[in-house]
This record gives C-alpha cells, sequence and structure tokens, in this order.
DNA sequence: ATTATAACTAAGCAAATGCTTAGTTATGTT
DNA sequence: AACATAACTAAGCATTTGCTTAGTTATAAT
C-alpha cells in the first residue's frame, strides 16, 4: 500500500540516546539529532513527535541498555555487597568514551532539569531509580544480621554515591573513583 | 568628565549567579541575564565581554558566597572530622531555593559542561575544588592517628560524596540525605 | 557654558532554535 | 497499469540565540 521506512526506530534511537549522554537534553538540537540519527526532521516528528518524545524513547534506550550491561550481571551474582561493590566499577567503564566519562543518562537529566524538568521525563527517571533501589536493596538483604531499617539506610546511601560516581567520573582521576568506591563500602 | 555607572557590578553579578545557579550555563540566556540583572545587553557587554565573562565573575562570586557562608565556619570550627559532616548538612540549607535544592554551581557546571568545558571556566573550577580538597585534608589531619595515605584516600573520598550530595539534594528527600551523610562519616 | 567622555536606550544583525508543510517518490493492493 | 498510501526531500515558518551599533543622555573638567 504505501512506502516502507528506511530506518529502523530501535537503532536511530540509540544514536539519539548517545548525543543527548554526551551534550545534555536542551544543548541538543534537533539539527544535531538529524545528523547523528541519520534521517531527516520529518522523519523524527513523524516517529517520535517532538523533540520530547524523542528523549523520551531515548530514557528507555538507556534503561534497557543498563540493564543489559549492568543489571542483569548484578541480578545474577552469587555475590551480596560485592555484586553492588563491582556494579560500581562497571558503572565507570560503561559510562566510559574515550578519555572522559559521560556519567549516568539519568543522573545528568536530574542535574540539568532538576525540578522544571517535565512530568513524563521525571516519572521516567524517578522510575528508573526506584529500580536500582529495589535491587540493591535485594542484594543488602543476603546479608541477613541486617535489620530492614539499616537496609533501608544503606540503599539511600548507594543511591546517592552512585550519583556522585556519575558526576565526579567526569572530572576526577580513575584513583580518586577508586579511592571513593573502596572507602564507600567499608562501612557496609 | 563622563556619566557614572547606574549599578553595582558586584551586585548585579550577583543576580546573575543565582540565573546560573538556577538554570545552568546553556539554558541561561543574555535576554534572561538582562532582566535579572537589571541593566542593558549593552551594559552586560560593556561590564563583562560576553557571557562567559558574567559567568566567570559568577563563579567568583558563588566562590565568595561558599567562603562567607560554608568555608570560613569550618576553618574556625576546633573539630576535625565532625567539622565536615557539619559542612556536609549546611551546604544542604545553603543550596536550598523554597522547596528544592539547586545543588552546587560547581557541580552543576561540571555535569553540564564535562570535558567540553572552556579552559578558563575549567582551571576556575578546579581551582575551587582544589580549595574545598585542601581544607578537608586540614581537617582530617586533626586525628593524628592517620596516615598520610589515609588522608589522601578519604579527602578523595569526601569530595566525591559532596558532588553526590549536590545532585542528590535535587531530587531526594531529607530523610535520604540525611541517611547518606551519616553513612558517609560511619567510616571515617 | 562648552566640551570630551562614557553610560545609557533600543533597534537590529546573522545564525540557530523547534517544528511544519508543500511537493516528490516508492510500495503493496486491486 | 492504476491507484491509494505513507515515507521521503527540502524549503520555510516564527522565535530565540549571542552580540553589535547608531544615536541619545548624563557627568565632570575646562
Amino acid at each position: 500500500m504505501a512506502r516502507k521506512k528506511e530506518y529502523i526506530e530501535e537503532e536511530v534511537i540509540e544514536k539519539a540516546m548517545e548525543v543527548f549522554w554526551r551534550n545534555g537534553y536542551e544543548t541538543t538540537s534537533v539539527r544535531m539529532l538529524e545528523k547523528e540519527m541519520g534521517i531527516n526532521q520529518f522523519s523524527i516528528y513523524s516517529s517520535f513527535g517532538n523533540k520530547k518524545g524523542v528523549f523520551l524513547k531515548s530514557l528507555a534506550c538507556y534503561k534497557g541498555k543498563v540493564k543489559l550491561e549492568l543489571i542483569d550481571k548484578l541480578q545474577k551474582s552469587p555475590e551480596g555487597i560485592n555484586a553492588i561493590k563491582q556494579y560500581f566499577y562497571d558503572f565507570i567503564n560503561f559510562s566510559k568514551e574515550s578519555r572522559t566519562n559521560k556519567g549516568c543518562l539519568i543522573t545528568n537529566t536530574v542535574n540539568e532539569l532538576g525540578e522544571k524538568a517535565d512530568q513524563e521525563i521525571m516519572s521516567k527517571i524517578v522510575n528508573f531509580a526506584t529500580d536500582v533501589k529495589t535491587l540493591f536493596i535485594e542484594k543488602l538483604e543476603s546479608n541477613e544480621t541486617k535489620t530492614a531499617e539499616t537496609i533501608k539506610k544503606q540503599a539511600n546511601y548507594l543511591m546517592v554515591s552512585l550519583q556522585g560516581l556519575s558526576v565526579a567520573s567526569k572530572m576526577f582521576n580513575q584513583e580518586q573513583l577508586n579511592d571513593f568506591i573502596e572507602n564507600t563500602f567499608e562501612s557496609l
């Protein structure tokens, strides 16, 4: 009946995600997306509605990538707290682009948009954070001597620490990041 | 000989700093600065050269404000590690604007611009971070049982933790932030 | 009072922003 | 082969971006 799409939406969104990850939401222009995604603006708007639409799909794509490269490994690991520690180390490599780091797309977005972030964007972010925290709690529960209160507190601690790692990876060297991770898990 | 300025540069820069702090560098437009600083674009450009010039002065202003409201107190405190802990708590209030937090302007900037930040901006940021870290080291040294190696590691740990607190304060509640701070200082 | 100087106002510049739309091309069904 | 449909190209829209400039107004030394 009609012409076929010359691109695969999942494929071009992966490219878009990379751009947002590198540059942030506001700094990424539709022209940049056009170039990196390799499709015309018309196609972008007909597939994803608007710039925010592209970003929302990019967040979903990021989530998928994190699951595949980080979450699954953590979930499968027989270790408790050490598995989370490994997750911290893995995250650094995950976010590494050449010499420096791009941080975490979620953390980047929170930091950029803060409270004035769009509803839909914010709920996707909170959603993601909750999933990670839940998994951390599961892993912390493998130590049966800890009370529920302790586990809750430690999960909060780890979540904030992870945010710190994301930002710090952009300006601190590997040694400093290692010092951070080692010290972070010393008290747990 | 000539007309007098109708504004005080230090005063209008304080306004500019607030805008950059709230919105980030790229998202802040010269029109926004014009409105908030209460002076015409001509005056902005004649006093500060360009947008980057305004930002550099804003960073200096921020540094002064941090010194006055946070650093001085830390420096004067007779306590060691507990003074740093208090610094963490004080920082949260310092960055608080109504309900949510603006984070730390320095951290915000690192996170936004990352490695592609302008030379001058980056050196101002590194400068600031070094000063804070030096002070942390001084405070850690008040415990004479710690080796230089331990102190170095703990200072790195605290610096990254502080970044985490900055970002996390934008989306986490007070209880979660408290859990973080308490746990952070547990191992020190 | 005249004059040189600099701070002001406001209009305007090219380029970039997010998004749209008129017109063309390919595709599967009849 | 003809047709309906949707994906394509590319030009264009109004608005905003950082920055400039022509023209006016206030100031202080002469």
